[in-house]
Formats: structure tokens, C-alpha cells, sequence
DNA sequence: CGGAGTACTGTTAACGCAAACATTTCTGGT
DNA sequence: ACCAGAAATGTTTGCGTTAACAGTACTCCG
């Protein structure tokens, strides 16, 4: 910067005026400044800004398996909208499985990395075991942490009453649920809401079969949803699911939809490309990440206090051909 | 800090010697150094710390479509090993398209915030059009930047190879394939490699049907796979285009694996829940990441000049159920 | 018991930047 | 030509940290 100042033949002050567009500077002189920075290769170091300034222009975020499910795309969305903010977006902890890691990881980065803080899937870690710095805006998708913390989330009840009406509609006398795990509170709600619609209905509800997730425990319990002929319709507590049971009612010689219809949860990317494609509830990740952001900024910038605000995103049901009539209808 | 000494009854430099774990402070000093630490909630500020010491514990990343191939795989490993390695990542520059906005986006950043720069996948930018900042520590494992930087890639040419080489072995009288884009070198090289082998085994190589990587495109290209009765096996490009494809030949009757084989390329995760499960080459992308964060620390720890070092990952040919002997042997 | 180490702790200064305040240079009105 | 006020630029200072140097208080030896 002295260096600049120099060559321009103006104060250090000047150059940071430039450097920061503030108008108080005489055209002619920012100009001339300007062009000593592009010979010398200047940029402002951001260590410098800030340190002055107190604040890093940066949020973490905490995720877990990118490759999994819609996290990939929240991530996007929230590093897409956190970049137009002017803000960097620094990637946490996104392997390492227990809790005490999680808070190892954001005490790590404390306060004195990051300006705000988005927790997309804490995994094992739950509000109590998860120790925050104080003061530190935090914002959060992952489910457990609603009521802790502010909160952006799909619709999971509405999404789980779509696919419901959407398979009765079509005269499945009941539907079947593949849940997911019982520790995961989206599954629960799902499972909840499936249930009450249901009942909404008047139609009996069979016991769910659960996986974990994994499309590998879809194919599993997917076997014995596809053994019992009064299975004519199940709703999967997710996509990867939807597909190992698809796989297991393929083996089984059981039609997809013709014998029974099926339908997911996500509206990730290959749902579209399974066989049959897939029906299903498709969340809009990417509102879910601009929200996220939403949420944060107004924290660390305007220093808005959000408690337990909880934003909840509308879902859509993608009707595609796995679901039909049940047989003989 | 301040506070801190003052606490403990000590100078600030002592609060930074225990902070840095420096073995000279008495350790009955250091303890009550440490207990006033966390009393005050202290942490070292780390933006003064990179001010001081010049450098910011910080790699930058450049990724586009997280939701996409292996992508997020990549991405997954690189964080795991820089957390590994005490480096912290910023990603950066997701969804923007344009070659300027990259290059953009690495100025932003510039050398200022980072202390080194992974390119997973810079998209339109081309070793000409993305300036980077000199000096700046680059490792890649976008293939159009090999020969620029040092690189770590799978090894495409190996894949396409056992892939063709399996399906011969299998019967196949050749192997059709459907092709990325032609401005992919990835998929370029596969193309080759498929082409050369095909020679190799004294095979007639037939035009290759070109997609654009997505599963539509697969789609759309596999119609005319389809439609033509010649077709036994089929070698696709990557793994979404190789379930579009399926979808066509499921939907134009003919079976998989019975009347024609289908291997992709990738790996992902659903490859293995598509009907039928698809023999795939499989990319190690967790050792792609890995190598890149090596590769790119030992530039920025070590000042080791790696040129234009080009790392291969090995791939691996993972034989399921798309694959089978041609009809009628 | 004096002096040379050694162990430990404190003081000063600088990293690059920008806010606050100070100073100079210009403008327009008379 | 002069002055008030605005415009443009400069100077000082401190953000939190740590390297370099400067003590001070011990320990051990002759």
C-alpha cells in the first residue's frame, strides 16, 4: 500500500479512500492510483480489513455427506447467495462423525473466524452437546435445532400429506410408509404426518418399515413391502429409498406402477432417471440455502434478533410414472 | 488478551506464549493463564494472526454443480484433508458460468485470503482466460488445466480401457459408446481410449452417440441406441447418461443386461440402485481430494516447485448386474 | 558468597488497514 | 482581491498478535 502511495505520489489514506470507492477523491487522483495499483499487483489484505474493521466477511458452514440427498444443492445455494452478499463461505467438519468434534470444530473456528455461523446437518451433535461461542449468529436447517436456534426447513408435514392424498386420490385403498430412521426428526415428521393423513382420510394405517436412509435399506425393506400382495401403494421417506425399493419390487416381479406405485421424497437429481421416474415430494433446496443466508445476515449485519424464528419452505409433488391406479381399478 | 494477562497476573505476551503452547512459561503460570482463558471466553484472534505471520491457514476452492458426478465426493475430501492438515476452506464460485466471473471470483480472493487455490472444475474458464494471482500455490484436477498446473486426475484412459475390455471379453462383437461433450477433455479422453481400444481388439468401432453429460441428454441419445437392433453393449461416459440411457432401452423394450450391457463410468452413489445395479468404473475421488490438498500444501508449506506434476489416480472396474454375454451366446 | 548461566517474564515495535481528526486546496460570492 | 465554506488530501492512532530484544529471578559451581 506504502508502496502504491508512493508511486502515485499520495498518502496511504488516499489509497485506501481508492481502494474502498469512497468519493471524496478527486477523479483524476483515483485514477492515478489506480493505475499504480495494477502495475504493483496491489490488493487489500483482507487479515488488515479485518482486524480494523472486527468483522470477517465470512460465514461457516457445517454439513455432512455433500453427496447425500439435497445437502449438495443447499450448499450451493447458500454459497451462491452468501458470494452476491459480498460474504465468503468457509466449509466445516464435514466427515468427522461425533458430536464433540462438531463443537471441537466450530470452537476451533470460535468467533474469531467467521461473522455468522449455518449448520446445514449437525449430525450426532444435538443442542445440548453442541456448545456455540456466545454472541456467534447461528442459523440452522437441521431440524433437531429448531427452537434452539433460528431455522429454514421444507414443508415436511405438507410434503408427507401430498404424497399421501396423491396416491389415494388415484384409489389405493391405504398407503404403505418406508420410513426413515427413528432419530431423525424430518423422518418422524414425515412418518407423523402420513400417518394423520391417513386417519384424515379414514383409511388404516399398516405398520411403517424403516430404513436408514441409504438406498441400500430401501432395497432391504423394501423386500418385505414387496412380499405382501396388499401393498399397492407406499410413500418413501426419501428418494435413495425410493429407489433401492423400487429395485426390490423389480426383483420381486412385482410392476412398478402397475402392481404398486411409489413415492419419494427430495426430488434429487436421478429421481428423474430411475425406472420407472419417480414421483415424488421435491424440496427447493435452493430457497432453503438463500434463506439460510437471508436469515444469518440479517443477524450480523443489522443485528436483528431472529429467536426462534422458523422459516418453513413450501414443497411440490413432481407427479412422474411410478404411481398409478392400483390393480384392478 | 489483555484481559487475560491482566487476570492471570501476567503480560500479554505471556497470555500469547500459552496460547502458541510455547514450552517456556512456567507451567503453574500457563495454568492460571489457561484457567483465565477460560474464564474470559478467549480465543486468539485470527485475523491478527494472519496479519502478523503473513499467511491465513486458509485454501480456496473452486467448484461448480456440487450436485453433480463426484464432485461433491471431491469436495468432501479436500475439507477433511485440509481440517487434517489445520487448513481451513473457502469455497468459492459454484453457479457462475461465465470464464470472467472465475477468474473474478479467484481476484477477490486473491492472494490476500488464501494461501493456496484448488481448482476442482473451473467450467468455461480455460488456462488463458483464468488469470490467477502470481505466485499464488494452484493445484488442479479440471484435466484442460494439466500442462498449467500441477494436476490430479483419474485415470481416464485405464477406465475406458477394462470397460470396452470386459464387454469384449463378455462376447460383445463391439462396444458402442455414448460420449460427453466435445469441449470435456475427460470425456474426450474416454472417447479416445474407447476408439483405441476397440483397435486394439481388432473391433469395428462405431460412430459414438454424444450426450452432454446429464441424464437427459442420455436420454435423448440412447433413443437411437435403442432403436437400432446392432447395439448389444454400450459404454457411456459417465454414470447419469448411462441411466438415461437405460430408461430409453427399458421404454423401447429391450433388456438389461439381456439384450444389451451398459457399463458407465463414475461410480456414484445410485449407480449401484438403477434397474438393473450398473457396472461402472468407478473413480476413488476421495483419493483425488486427498492428493490435491497434499499436492497443493506442499507448494505452500514446503515452496516445492511441482511444476506441471501430473497425479493419476487408478479407477476401479465394478462389475454388477447391466452386464451380460450378447444375446443368443 | 560472587558470578555465570539458565529459566522465565516483560517491553517495544510492526504486520496493513481505516476511522478520526487535521490540514491544505479549491470554489464561488462579493 | 478577499473570505467562508466545501472539497480534497494528509497525519496520527490503534485494531490483536507475536518476533526480537531486554530484563529479572533463580540455580549451580568454585
Amino acid at each position: 500500500m506504502t508502496d502504491v502511495a508512493a508511486l502515485a505520489g499520495v498518502s496511504a489514506q488516499t489509497v485506501s479512500r481508492v481502494a474502498r470507492d469512497e468519493p471524496t477523491v478527486k477523479p483524476e487522483t483515483a485514477a492515478r492510483v489506480r493505475v499504480a495499483m495494477e502495475q504493483l499487483g496491489y490488493t487489500p489484505n483482507r487479515a488488515a480489513r479485518a482486524l480494523r474493521y472486527g468483522h470477517y466477511g465470512t460465514v461457516g458452514m457445517i454439513a455432512h455427506r455433500l453427496a447425500r440427498t439435497g445437502e449438495s444443492r443447499t450448499v450451493e445455494a447458500v454459497v451462491e447467495a452468501a458470494q452476491s452478499e459480498g460474504y465468503t463461505v468457509t466449509l466445516v467438519d464435514l466427515a468427522s462423525p461425533a458430536a464433540d468434534d462438531v463443537s471441537a470444530a466450530v470452537a476451533r473456528l470460535s468467533h474469531q473466524d467467521i461473522d455468522g455461523l449455518i449448520i446445514i446437518r449437525a449430525e450426532t451433535a444435538t443442542p445440548d452437546t453442541l456448545v456455540l461461542p456466545s454472541h456467534l449468529p447461528v442459523v440452522v436447517s437441521d431440524s433437531r435445532f429448531v427452537g434452539h436456534h433460528p431455522a429454514v426447513g421444507a414443508d415436511q408435514v405438507g410434503g408427507a400429506e401430498v404424497a399421501v392424498a396423491h396416491l389415494l386420490r388415484l384409489g389405493h385403498r391405504t398407503v404403505h410408509h418406508l420410513a426413515g430412521p427413528p432419530d431423525s426428526i424430518p423422518a418422524r415428521q414425515r412418518e407423523e404426518a402420513w400417518r394423520a393423513a391417513l386417519a384424515e382420510a379414514g383409511a388404516v394405517a399398516p405398520p411403517a418399515v424403516r430404513g436408514d436412509w441409504t438406498a441400500t435399506s430401501g432395497y432391504d425393506a423394501g423386500a418385505a413391502l414387496a412380499a405382501d400382495p396388499e401393498v399397492t401403494a407406499v410413500f418413501a421417506a426419501n428418494d435413495e429409498m425410493a429407489a433401492g425399493l423400487m429395485r426390490a419390487l423389480h426383483e420381486a416381479g412385482r410392476a412398478v406402477p402397475g402392481d404398486v406405485s411409489v413415492v419419494g421424497f427430495d426430488g434429487i437429481e436421478l429421481s428423474a432417471q430411475l425406472w420407472p421416474p419417480l414421483t415424488t415430494v421435491a424440496q427447493d433446496f435452493g430457497e432453503i440455502g438463500r434463506r439460510l443466508v437471508d436469515l444469518l445476515l440479517r443477524q450480523v449485519r443489522d443485528r436483528e434478533d431472529l429467536a426462534d424464528t422458523h422459516s418453513v419452505v413450501p414443497v411440490r409433488l413432481v407427479e412422474r410414472a411410478s404411481t398409478a391406479p392400483p390393480p384392478g381399478r
